[in-house]
DNA sequence: ACTATTAATCGTAATATTGCAATATTAATT
DNA sequence: AATTAATATTGCAATATTACGATTAATAGT
């Protein structure tokens, strides 16, 4: 096998694992953290950044924008990238939701 | 290749990649909530709530608790697996910092 | 027009993940 | 001791991911 059973969860099941192992890779941890730091760049300045080859890093660019964790705009012969914050906001919010159900006393086992 | 060059990347990167992938995929956000529903269960119970084999369950079980993100306590004959509360939240502040950048307005880009 | 810059895509190798049947292990129960 | 119950492990097949060199396509600058 090695594919994801996705039609057996919900669609909230997933988006958030869409979402979640977008950020599963240091490096696009890296890249999202850079992106936030300079609000925005384009793939050159990210190779700079990483210990990378640029394809790689054109690889992982892509993945967090099908992940729809980033957005892409051409501008003349570069594109511009940018964290998408309300995609960001979906994760870290069911996230929430999740530890508002943490019991009083926080030990459960 | 397809190995992930984790020296490269600093410990907080490497730590925040292992939770959201673990979070990676819809049976494991199945599995964590389903664990906060209930407190705590055994993987008997995951394997009668999700569409899988006991052993594909148990393999994810087993990268949840790899990455932390869930304990399990033997408990006679069967375990006891439960949500590690501290490393949600660990996952949680490190995106909750990442928005604290968004600027005013929103877009960017 | 020519050249440089930017970034995507192609092709490929190495490794990881997903999923399950079969089997093993461990502890409770009879 | 034999049986049952709960999980983990092993082995394997299918697929996905990671990484990069080489190439390509498109725009920018000269």
């Amino acid at each position: 096998m090695g594919a994801t059973k996705t039609d057996h969860f919900t669609a909230e099941q997933n988006e958030i694992a869409r979402l979640a192992k977008a950020l599963g890779h240091p490096a696009r941890v890296a890249i999202v953290q850079h992106l936030i730091r300079v609000n925005s760049c384009i793939c050159t300045d990210v190779v700079n950044e990483l210990p990378l080859a640029q394809p790689t890093v054109s690889q992982h660019l892509r993945e967090l924008k099908d992940a729809g964790l980033i957005r892409g705009n051409i501008s003349g012969n570069s594109i511009c990238y940018c964290i998408d914050y309300d995609r960001l906001h979906k994760l870290h919010f069911f996230i929430e939701k999740l530890r508002n159900n943490r019991p009083n006393g926080g030990k459960i086992c």
